[in-house]
RNA sequence: GGCUCGUUGGUCAAUCGGUUAAGACGCCUCCCUUUCACGGAGGAAUGACGGGUUCGACUCCCGUACGGGCUACCA
């Protein structure tokens, strides 16, 4: 069975893209590509969200690193193209004056300061939050209260106008959630929301719905958020005469915040932990927003964690390659309730992935790290084996800075206070000692220069376990790091000689 | 307020009427480790509440409470 499943993504008029966003678009992914179906994008570029320079490219570069490219065709044009909201405007047009041709939305003149009047009119303690619906579009200045020929000439003559939906007197409307089974709604409860806005663009309700048919996607999937405006895109898609072709639904659980409230840029700032894909800078209030990819997130572990936030196969298991979430996700087996954001577990699924890559995998990306602070790494079969060495020390990308840095450079600071504490001559007599053997070792290894070392200490009469930390210190500047031998072999008798020289010096 | 969705440890969660209610993160203890980690062993911690249905309910139904979402010419 050929699906196709359409991913509409969403950039706010701040831009950025969010766990949520990343999430929904992963889940559209897996889906289409576990049915061998068809990845397509819708780009909505409206009025508001008109991006903001750089927001439209920056959110192909989110799904490039996550992996989640759609198909070219689907981007640039191809078959159902244009696929950006903006190049479809007269098509949208059609489809509204349609429906007040039909009697099923209307034309509305009235300002903001009108609309802004009424809410302040019909407000009560009771409500709130009045609507423009079927009890106040009676008082309103639209074509239902007036001739349509009237209607017309305002038009004609450049009035600013929308067109509204019109929302039918107490019927009951719903659809079957791939997640939620039946929902329900009542019209009469939902009002009527405008279809077409004043510069010409469609609302989001409206060009679902129309992209949706043309595009004649059979799957639809959004955030739980969407669920209340569902009967309108149903009212929508019955009055179009489209019913039998609308597609399946499955509003998805929504990410909540510590506090557990609809995960926000505020959570991030306020928990100190990323919520956007990759670094964002909005152009306008000129804030910056840090990503997760600049955090040290691998982008395996970063779907993957997203992946499990709201759906797991039922074995248990938490790790998952990209391809294996193609091979074993189901929608079935996607949660209804929100799932909290814990970026401890995020942290985990990163250090997992760590630890289970390759050292060739992360040679790139740490190589990079490096670059950018300016430390010269030399070849990379050094890096290589420095990398696995400290690797199940590293839960973000960046660690492998603090946990390897020394094997390049020497140590800036030393911890000598960890030193000083039990120094004596003694310690001093048995370091320069030290420093003799090895300049004369001539097979520079782990396991030789461990034997030097003890026979050494047993000479002196000092119990190794006295000398090991002050050596290394010594060498890596603090309490961390691999074996110290290890540490030793690695970087090479010069620099051994030289720190341990250096710390004398000091001490 | 209205509409709507949801509710298993602090968090993610398994269970598709019968289990001592898995597992993971985090936390705590111990072992391994002459550092830090990795690894290993163990521990504390859960079915919101009240009614039904049933031989039997975390699981099905109803109600209550609590929480989320929506309630824009934003998506």
């Amino acid at each position: 069975m050929k699906k196709k499943v359409r991913v509409r993504f969403a950039p706010s008029p701040t831009g950025g893209l969010h766990l949520g966003g990343v999430r929904t678009v992963l889940y559209n992914y897996l889906f289409a590509k576990h049915y061998g179906g068809d990845f397509v994008l819708r780009i909505e570029d409206t009025d508001q969200t008109r991006f903001v320079s750089g927001a439209e490219d920056y959110i192909f570069e989110c799904l490039k690193w996550c992996g989640l490219e759609p198909d070219e065709s689907a981007i640039h044009g191809g078959e159902y193209g244009p696929y950006r909201q903006s190049e479809r405007k007269e098509i949208y047009h059609r489809y509204a004056h349609q429906l007040v041709d039909q009697g099923d939305a209307y034309y509305a003149f009235d300002t903001p300061d009108e609309l802004e009047q009424m809410r302040e009119q019909y407000k009560t303690p009771e409500n709130p939050s009045p609507t423009y619906n079927q009890h106040t579009r009676k008082a309103m200045r639209n074509s239902l209260n007036m001739e349509l020929e009237v209607a017309r000439d305002l038009i004609e003559s450049g009035t600013p106008y929308v067109v509204r939906i019109k929302m039918p007197e107490d019927e009951v409307i719903g659809f079957t959630d791939i997640i939620r089974g039946a929902v329900n709604f009542n019209t009469s409860q939902v009002d009527d929301k405008v279809l077409l806005k004043a510069d010409g663009m469609p609302t989001y309700h409206l060009a679902v719905v129309v992209d949706d048919y043309l595009m004649k996607i059979t799957h639809a999937f959004r955030g739980e958020e969407w669920l209340s405006s569902a009967p309108v895109h149903l009212m929508l898609w019955k009055k179009l005469g489209w019913e039998d072709e609308m597609p399946e639904w499955a509003h998805l659980p929504l990410i909540m915040g510590p506090d557990g409230a609809k995960l926000s840029k505020r959570h991030g700032n306020k928990y100190g932990f990323p919520i956007f894909a990759m670094n964002w800078t909005d152009p306008v209030k000129n804030e910056f927003t840090e990503g997760f990819r600049e955090r040290g997130f691998m982008p395996e572990a970063f779907i993957n964690l997203l992946a499990l936030l709201g759906w797991n196969d039922g074995t248990g298991q938490e790790i998952f390659s990209k391809q294996e979430l193609v091979e074993r996700f189901s929608l079935e087996r996607v949660h209804s309730a929100g799932a909290q954001f814990d970026f401890e577990k995020a942290k985990w699924y990163n250090h997992e992935w760590i630890k289970r890559s390759t050292a060739e995998r992360l040679l790139p990306d740490v190589r990079s790290l490096f670059h950018n602070k300016g430390v010269a790494i030399g070849d990379d079969s050094k890096l290589k084996s420095v990398i696995d060495m400290v690797k199940e020390r590293c839960t973000l990308l960046t660690d492998f800075y603090n946990q390897s840095a020394f094997f390049f450079v020497d140590p800036v600071q030393l911890d000598t206070e960890s030193m000083k504490a039990k120094w004596n001559d003694q310690k001093q007599l048995f370091f320069t000692e030290l420093i003799r053997t090895y300049t004369l070792t001539q097979l520079w290894n782990a396991t030789d220069l461990e034997h030097e070392f003890k026979e050494i200490a047993s000479v002196n009469a000092i119990k190794p376990s006295e000398l090991m930390l002050p050596f290394r210190i010594m060498l890596v500047g603090g309490k961390f790091g691999p074996g110290v031998f290890d540490i030793a072999e690695t970087i090479g008798k010069e620099a051994t000689v030289a720190r341990i020289h250096h710390a004398l010096s000091i001490l």
